[in-house]
DNA sequence: GGCGTCCAGTGATTGAGATCACACATAACT
DNA sequence: AGTTATGTGTGATCTCAATCACTGGACGCC
C-alpha cells in the first residue's frame, strides 16, 4: 500500500535489486516488459506439468516449491528466497514447469513473459548471462537438496541437517540461535521425506535431549554442536 | 579410426553436432577455443568439491555423474548421454562441481575454459542461450530424477520405474524391449537408492514373475505392461 | 593349471520408520 | 459461549529393506 507518498525512491530501489547489476540501460528495457505483482499467501504462481508462461523473480517472501506423487503424496523441493529465479529451467528450454510454485508467505514477485525473455537473451548476452547464473544457483541448490536427502540414512540426520541449514541461511536476523518457523511438522516431512508423525517424534527426542527448545512458532537451537554431531553419522 | 578415408564430412558433421543449430560463424570461433578429447572407460572428468575449470560436452558414449556421502556411499545421479553438457552450472556459476563425472564407456568429449566460455556467453548471446537451454536439460533431467527416487514409495517401484525408463531412452535400438544394461547390481542400487543385495532380490522377483530376462549382459522386458503396473501402485 | 578379484545369488536376522488409532491443544469462525 | 478445522503428541503394530554371512560363477592373470 502506498502508505508513505513521498518516497517513489524507495520503488525505484526495490526495482533496481530485481535486476542486480545489469547495466543501466538494459535495467530501463527490462522494466518495460517486466510486471511486478504482490501475491498473498497460498497463491499459485504456476503448476507443475503446466506449459511455460514465464520467468518469476522472487523481490520479497518465500515461496514453497514442491512436486506431488501419483498418490498424493508430496515433496517440497525447496523454499525459495528473495534474489531466485523460478520457471527459468522451463522458460528457456521451453519444457513444462517440474514444479509447484506456491506463495509459503505475502510476496512481491516480478514477472517476465517467455518470448521476451528468450528475445532479450539472444540480444543481450548480458542478460543471457544472468538468466543462466541464476538458473545455475537453482540447479546447485537442488544439488545440495538431492546429496541431503539420499546421502542421509537416517530420519534424525535429514532432520539435523535440515535445520542446521536453516540457522546458516537465516543467521541474517540478530540472534544466530532462534528462528521463526512457518512450517508444519507436516510440511518439515515433505521436506526431509519422512512422515509427520516421524518429525513430531524426532522433534520430541530432540528437546528432551535439550538439543532444542520451542517457544511458541519460534524454535531456539539450543546446542547446535549436538545436532551437527548428528550428521555424518 | 580412420578405416573410411573417403569422409572428411562425416567429422565435419561431428563438429557441427557438438555445436548444435548455432550459426556458421559462431561455429568456427567455438572450434578455435574448444579442444576434443578422448576419454577412456573410468576416466574422472571432475570431481565433486572441486574448482569449476569448464564446460563439457558430450559428443559420444555416457558418462556416469555421482555424489558421494561421507561415509563412502555413492549416490548416482544420472547417467548423461551424448549432446548433454556437464559442468555447465558450476562454470557459470563459478561453484564448485557439485558431483562427479566419470566415463562410463570410452568417450569423446569437447572442452571449453571456463574463462572462454563467460567471455562467448556475454559476447554472443545465441550462445549464451544455447549454454542455457543446455543446463535447463540437465535441469529438468535432475528433477524428473529427485521425483522417481523420493516418491517411490518402495524399492520395486523405483526399480520398475528405472527399467522402464530405459526402454524409453534406448528405444532407438532394433528391438523395442531388448537392451544391454552395462551396469552392475551394485550400479543400479547406487541409482536408486538401495543396497546391491535388494538389487539382486528384485531383479529375481521379476524374472520369477516372467516380467523379464536376462541373456547374459542383455535384458529383456517381456512383460513391460506388468512393469508399469508396479509404479504408481 | 591354480589363484585372485569381481559380480550375482540367497538365507537369517534386525531395526527404523510407516501406518493406524487415538487424545489433546490451539486458533478461527459465527 | 460452542464448534470446526488444523496442528501436535504418543502408543501399538507391522513391513520393507539394510545388514551380515555365506556360496558359486565368470573372467583375467601369473
Amino acid at each position: 500500500m502506498a502508505t508513505q507518498p513521498i518516497k517513489p525512491p524507495q520503488k525505484l530501489n526495490a526495482a533496481q535489486s530485481a535486476f542486480g547489476e545489469l547495466s543501466p540501460a538494459l535495467v530501463r528495457e527490462l522494466e518495460t516488459i517486466s510486471l511486478t505483482n504482490h501475491y498473498p499467501t497460498g497463491a499459485v504462481l504456476f503448476s507443475e506439468g503446466h506449459p511455460p508462461r514465464g520467468i518469476y523473480l522472487i523481490q520479497r517472501g518465500l515461496v514453497k516449491l514442491s512436486v506431488c506423487a501419483s498418490d498424493g503424496r508430496t515433496l517440497i523441493l525447496r523454499i525459495a528466497r528473495d534474489g531466485e529465479a523460478l520457471g527459468a529451467a522451463s522458460t528457456v528450454g521451453s519444457r513444462d514447469y517440474e514444479a509447484t510454485a506456491e506463495a509459503q508467505q505475502p510476496c512481491d514477485i516480478t514477472f517476465i513473459r517467455q518470448s521476451d525473455v528468450l528475445r532479450m537473451m539472444r540480444v543481450h548476452g548480458e542478460f543471457a548471462l544472468w538468466i543462466t547464473q541464476l538458473l545455475s544457483r537453482d540447479y546447485n541448490f537442488t544439488c545440495r537438496e538431492i546429496r541431503t536427502l539420499m546421502l542421509s540414512g537416517s530420519a534424525t540426520e535429514k532432520l539435523a541437517r535440515l535445520l542446521v541449514g536453516w540457522l546458516d541461511e537465516r543467521h541474517v536476523t540478530h540472534n544466530p540461535d532462534r528462528m521463526k518457523v512457518p512450517l508444519t511438522h507436516e510440511e518439515i516431512g515433505q521436506m526431509i521425506g519422512t512422515s509427520r508423525e516421524t518429525v513430531t517424534r524426532l522433534m520430541a527426542g530432540f528437546r528432551k535431549q535439550r538439543f532444542i527448545e520451542t517457544e511458541g512458532a519460534t524454535l531456539v537451537v539450543s546446542n547446535r554442536v549436538a545436532l551437527e554431531n548428528l550428521i555424518t553419522a
